[in-house]
DNA sequence: CGTCTTTGACCTGCGC
DNA sequence: GCGCAGGTCAAAGACG
């Protein structure tokens, strides 16, 4: 929980085109045909390559900002949560009159709320106990994201529906999904409405795939729905990763911050626990190659550098 | 015709 | 032990 997951997201572009630029004589840095010095182009690319690693650097530090954000909401939320759990608040005693032990184990695991006093009130024995139980109960996750159609979450894998039930404290149904990727994979999935706010819904993943993933995530919610994704509050949460796993959520209302509507594909939630720094860091190393591309400037500069470069080495090993 | 979804029935665990 | 609520099964229907 208090962990978090540093994405680098600088590009490690090669901006030392030319290791042996300054080794060039100035007679050699010429153009065959319009007179104009390599060097003066190469510089010109530096200077745009210079420009976009700045602005790398200044999204890096809007990263920044933003995980240091989740995690004082992520707190405050847990906060909440906390005081709403305590027993001599009476805030939800309809809804929790009758959950589950199990339930309500696993959101107090998952929120990282010991539901006692004292630890003191546990004996060894009991406390291993618990342990053998969380060794074998089968992690669980959230995924919280933000869309008005159906009860589809896209996430790369291949899911069965078995089952829908209408639960009691949420009047919208829960659909029940098995992986059907791999016959073996135990894998679950619950897909509910929120109650407080209709347009997000709660995806819970219960174990892991013991299968690699079919497909690449579609980081889609719906291709059809790109108006609804301008605001895709995406954050999950997992009972089985208060120290060690990360928590990511991904707040792209804010504008300025990350604007990925240019995009056809938005981030969505991901939380696979141990995949998720080299799934996120995979989604964010495409998501900022694919805006790249698509900014001419920066193709074009690309290009040129490429070009410029090609041109030295030319000359370069014609020269040898 | 095969696959997927829907939906009512049944099973299971928990609280009283 | 009983009732309730969540979870699962499986037959029937829809769809490509």
């Amino acid at each position: 929980m208090e962990s978090s997951t540093w994405v680098d997201t600088n590009l490690n572009l090669n901006l030392n085109l030319n290791p042996h630029r300054d080794e060039i004589p100035v007679a050699q840095k010429r153009d065959f045909d319009g007179g104009i010095s390599v060097k003066q182009e190469t510089g010109a690319s530096v200077e745009k390559l210079n420009q976009l690693m700045s602005e790398n650097r200044k999204l890096t530090e809007m990263l920044t900002i933003l995980f240091e954000r989740h995690n004082d909401l992520q707190k405050k939320y847990l906060d909440l949560k906390t005081v709403k759990n305590n027993p001599e608040n009476n805030y939800d005693l309809i809804t929790n009159s009758r959950k589950r032990k199990s339930d309500t184990e696993d959101y107090n695991r998952m929120i990282g709320f010991n539901g006692r006093t004292s630890e003191s009130s546990s004996s060894d024995e009991e406390s291993c106990k618990k342990q053998k139980e969380n060794n074998i109960r089968p992690r669980v996750s959230r995924v919280y994201l933000r869309t008005t159609t159906g009860l589809i979450v896209k996430d790369g894998y291949q899911w069965r529906k078995y089952g829908q039930k209408v639960t009691r404290d949420n009047p919208s149904p829960r659909a029940y999904f098995k992986c059907s990727f791999a016959p073996s994979c135990p894998v679950k999935k619950k897909v509910q409405r929120s109650a407080e706010d209709p347009s997000v819904l709660v995806a819970t993943y219960e174990g892991e795939h013991n299968h690699p993933q079919p497909s690449k995530p579609e980081l889609s919610l719906s291709p059809r729905s790109s108006s609804q994704l301008n605001s895709v509050p995406v954050s999950s949460s997992s009972s089985s990763m208060k120290s060690t796993g990360p928590t990511i959520t991904l707040d792209m209302i804010k504008p300025g911050l990350f604007d990925f509507r240019s995009s056809s594909k938005p981030v969505q939630g991901i939380d696979h626990d141990h995949q998720a720094p080299q799934a996120i860091q995979q989604i964010l190393v495409q998501q900022m190659a694919s805006s790249l591309t698509r900014d001419p400037n920066f193709t074009a500069a690309l290009a040129a550098a490429i070009s410029g470069r090609f041109n030295v080495d030319q000359s370069m090993t014609e020269k040898w």
